[in-house]
RNA sequence: GCGGAUAUGGUGUAAUUGGUAGCCACGUCAGACUUAGGAUCUGAUGCCGAGAGGCGUGGGGGUUCGAGUCCCUUUAUCCGCACCA
């Protein structure tokens, strides 16, 4: 029999599917293990082979941890809400349901040909109802609770009421939108209306007036992660800064919690990193500054109290609050004419213009508390008015903006930290001995920090405070294809569905733009409403709202009273081990840990936090190749003798390609234009130039993993995109080295079947060499499974083999068939069968069939003579260090390279290493 | 600007974590079998040198008996944040 790939993955795939043997279920005599994929986002191109790589190393891992004897969870579904369906249902009217269902067969069928051990029973669809009904559940949660901040912990809304009744906002530490001050008598006096308002300052999920990211060309408002360089992500349209009302998660409650939680989580330092700078919390102290003339101190906040002797103007942001009340008359006249201004610019342009100096005075003076002197009153956009308090101190002397601005104004700069030169340019380092700056002079700066805060305390102009960047998570989105919220209104009060009318199921409709008014679609739908007739909330919610929570419903996904049964839960807790890509670190992983902690303080969820390890694989990128059409003909010249001509570099197809050698057949069909293309060659081949571009379709570098499916089938395809190189990193997608890939899978073939295809595996004894070589495969392997190292272990099987030769010995075979399993499922089930076995290789256990490992009783080490290897020397591994060293000194070898001098020192290393110094 | 990562043959990469640099592949060259080869098998392949030998992990410096690995410095590339007070 021959390695006929194509019969043998096809007949397993169909076996897989008759017998469910991925099918797994809660088992409680047997560890769990929660093996997840980042779903994906069912996209109108398919899958390109870039896809399928983390895909393929979680399977790996999954079947890995199967074999180990874990009852693994590996499941699959489609993130299937989203801007792309509904963008192109707006240009064709097709149904965004209809061409999504489309897509999530044609993943599905592609999925299928690369052997993925998915239980595929469990799968979920974001926009499926009876999945966003527990969306929409966990919406109403979060707007029927409050963070307690002493408690650390969210808190049912109506204990928070309770509280306001008794004593009002007296004694209540919450998180909340803005601070609030208010007696019980006062609330008592409130009508319902009134209390829905203030209880929408606390609300985890709640209605507020915000800058929002707007995006005129897709009619929407953005997140902040949805933004990059002021343009939006997805289809690069520009986005501006608008005030809207919109729908928020109080995320800001969790920060301290999220940053917390970071160190227990086995992620890569770098994912931590980026999630800790978003977060970006930062130690400070929240001061008052009084205002000439006014009664109300001016609020800012600042990381260095020390500086505070060299303060000698404030800002305040464009949208700060005051800014009527902060403008004299004769100033007001400029000032609105800059807040206009302000307004204008796009997001882009003010990144863009973040060197250009600009602000007006508002006329108004601040006493400096420290030294008692005016201070003037500046608005300038360099302070954002979502930070902080939207106003600072400037400190000239030591901040670089600060500086910048005071120079333009002309300024006093007054040095208070000694070690810089502010001729120049402002010294911002934290660092060096205060200067001009009363009883704090001469202090190191951190300690004259630390002073500070409490000084400030003491005279009771402020406190010590901590600030976080992170801001509250923008819920609304104005289009049709996402979650309908389960919001109505009663005299613009909302109120939500209670749990047994959810599903709130999304309406059909004909046209999926915004209305004429600028509304969003769901405006369209006549009857949206409840039976009394109160309006629904028009928008839905974003992408990561169905993202959040999707791994808690794969371990129930057909229940219908909970997102997920108590028995469930505590069997499978949370995700072991998490595989996708770093480009989520800010969006969906924070998003995730967000609403896992939101549904633990409730007692829906037995972990804080949802995803214990995560890998994230590297990106694979196009390697594009060119052809070289000579100017004006259809001669296309080779590379290396293209210089000789004047050419035009153009883009094929690189599935027409290989290694680099163009097929001057498919080339011809592969356009009308060529069908008469003539080709100079080079060796008798046309050489194609390559490059290193983003896969695209415009590059024709995209490959799809069917081609290569089809042509070396798919348990090559598996270990070559793992041999590529290590996950993690990103690198293109090049398959010139397939073949050796391939070309292994044929030689493990040829252990079980000569060359004429007659089966020719024996019990012959192995020899201990042979054992040896086995031993130490399984060793490796498993090893660099454990690790992510699967690029090593494919480099250790055909180590393996090319150490074996050509041994048709069942004893050293059939473990080799089942470590391999994990890699090239379908070769391998195939040959376990022909080794007689009834069961799939995937309900094999490595103890019975990989048994212990050849204890190894000597090791062969290294010796240098002054640090020079010199020649090799096998020890036992008992051997003291001392014995060690008695051994390499009376070695002949030693003699001839010390010629007989005596050594000065000799090195051994937890008996390991030797180096002989004379 | 701040933070993080990476840099090794013609190419992708490996290195027992401080111990023979280049494993395993691709590619190339040579050979075998073949009517043929984009099949299979065998061998060679870091660079310089005829050779002995020398030089080699982006550059420079250091620690060490010994450095791809640790420290300092510098350059280049990639990623994240970015007027965050």
């Amino acid at each position: 029999m021959e390695y006929d790939f194509r019969a043998i993955e096809a007949k397993w795939q169909k076996e897989w599917r008759e017998r469910g043997t991925y099918k797994v279920e809660v088992d409680p005599s047997r560890p769990k293990f929660y093996v997840l994929d980042m779903f994906p986002y069912p996209s109108g191109a398919g899958l390109h082979v870039g896809h399928p790589l983390g895909y393929i190393a979680s399977d790996i891992y999954s079947r890995y941890k199967r074999l180990c004897g874990f009852n693994v969870l590996h499941p699959m579904g489609y993130d299937a809400f989203g801007l792309p369906a509904e963008q192109y249902a707006i240009q064709t009217g097709q149904h965004p349901a209809v061409t999504t269902t489309q897509n999530i067969n044609r993943y599905r069928e592609q999925l299928d040909k690369i052997g993925f051990s998915f239980d595929w029973s469990r799968e979920v669809r974001t926009c499926d109802p009876e999945y966003y009904k527990w969306t929409q559940w966990a919406f109403v949660q979060m707007f029927s609770h409050y963070y307690d901040n002493v408690e650390q912990k969210a808190r049912p809304i109506e204990e928070l009421i309770a509280k306001f009744a008794a004593n009002g906002t007296e004694g209540v530490d919450a998180a909340c939108t803005a601070e609030m001050k208010f007696t019980a008598e006062e609330w008592a006096a409130k009508n319902e209306q009134e209390r829905e308002q203030v209880l929408q300052n606390y609300r985890l999920a709640f209605r507020a007036d915000t800058m929002v990211n707007w995006c005129p060309a897709l009619g929407t408002v953005l997140a902040n992660d949805e933004v990059k360089d002021g343009l939006s992500e997805r289809g690069g349209h520009p986005v501006e800064q608008k005030r809207m009302k919109q729908w928020l998660l109080r995320v800001t409650a969790y920060a301290q919690r999220m940053l917390d939680g970071l160190e227990k989580l086995e992620w890569s330092d770098s994912l931590k990193e980026i999630q800790r700078n978003w977060i970006g919390r930062s130690t400070g102290a929240q001061m008052f500054f009084a205002v000439k003339g006014m009664e109300e101190k001016l609020e800012i906040f600042t990381t260095r109290p020390d500086t505070v002797f060299g303060v000698t103007f404030m800002v305040i942001a464009p949208e700060h609050q005051w800014i009527d009340r902060l403008t004299t008359d004769e100033n007001r006249a400029a000032v609105e004419e800059y807040i206009a201004q302000t307004k204008k610019r796009s997001e882009r342009e003010r990144i863009a213009e973040t060197k250009r100096v600009s602000g007006v005075a508002t006329g108004s003076y601040a006493v400096n508390p420290f030294t008692g002197k005016e201070i003037p009153i500046y608005v300038s956009d360099y302070v954002l008015a979502g930070y902080g308090t939207g106003a600072i101190m400037a400190v000239p002397a030591h901040d670089s903006r600060d500086y910048a601005f005071a120079r333009h104004f002309g300024l006093e700069i007054v040095p208070v930290v000694e070690g810089g030169d502010i001729s120049k340019e402002s010294y911002d380092a934290k660092a060096g001995a205060m200067i001009n700056s009363g009883f704090i002079t001469g202090m190191d700066v951190k300690e004259a920090i630390e002073v500070m805060f409490d000084e400030v305390e003491k005279r009771g102009i402020g406190r010590k405070r901590i600030n976080y960047r992170l801001r509250d998570a923008i819920f609304s989105r104005q289009r049709y294809w996402g979650e309908p919220f389960p919001i109505y209104y009663k005299d613009d009060v909302p109120y939500t569905l209670s749990v047994d009318q959810l599903p709130l199921e999304l309406p059909a409709v004909k046209d999926f733009g915004p209305t004429e008014q600028g509304e969003p679609p769901l405006a369209r739908v006549e009857g949206w409403c409840t039976e009394a007739g109160e309006p629904f909330e028009l928008s839905t919610m974003p992408g990561f709202a169905g993202s959040s929570a999707y791994y808690l419903r794969y371990m129930d996904p057909h229940n219908s009273e909970a997102l997920v049964s108590r028995e469930a839960d505590e069997y499978w807790r949370n995700v072991d081990l998490y595989v996708g890509g770093i480009e989520h670190a800010t969006g969906h992983l924070m998003y995730s840990r967000f609403w896992n902690m939101f549904l633990y303080d409730l007692g829906y969820v037995c972990e804080d936090e949802p995803f214990k390890k995560l890998v994230n694989q590297g990106m694979i990128q196009g390697r594009s190749n060119f052809v070289y059409r000579v100017v004006g003909t259809n001669k296309f010249v080779s590379l290396g003798l293209r210089d000789q001509y004047e050419t035009q570099e153009i883009h094929v197809d690189v599935n027409i390609v290989r290694n680099d050698v163009l097929d001057l057949e498919a080339f011809r069909k592969w356009r009308p234009e060529f069908v008469d293309a003539e080709f100079i060659l080079e060796d008798g081949k046309y050489v194609c130039g390559w490059a290193i571009e983003k896969m695209s379709k415009s590059m024709f570098n995209v490959v799809n993993p069917d081609y290569i499916v089809e042509a070396y089938g798919a348990d090559t395809l598996r270990m070559y995109e793992m041999f590529l190189g290590p996950l993690e990193q990103s690198k293109p997608w090049d398959t010139n080295g397939i073949d050796g890939v391939h070309k292994f899978l044929r030689r493990l073939w040829g252990l079980f079947y000569d060359r004429f295809g007659e089966y020719k595996l024996t019990d012959e004894k192995a020899t201990p060499a042979e054992l040896k070589t086995l031993h130490k495969t399984i060793k490796k392997v498993r090893e660099d499974i454990e690790n992510f190292s699967f690029n090593t272990s494919i480099a250790a099987f055909m180590i393996c083999l090319n150490e074996l030769g050509d041994c048709p010995k069942r004893e050293i075979v059939e473990p080799l068939v089942v470590l391999i399993a994990p890699f090239a499922p379908h070769i391998a089930e195939e040959l376990w069968h022909t080794l007689g076995h009834e069961t799939s290789v995937c309900d094999a256990k490595y103890p019975e069939v990989c048994a212990e490992y050849l204890v190894e009783n000597s090791h062969e080490y290294p010796v240098s003579i002054n640090g020079k290897m010199r020649f090799k020397k096998e020890f036992p591994l008992d051997m003291s260090n001392d014995e060690i060293t008695a051994a390499v000194l009376a070695d002949p070898a030693a003699q001839k390279w010390t010629e007989g001098r005596a050594p000065k020192k000799v090195i051994v290393v937890k008996g390991k290493i030797i180096n002989i110094v004379i």
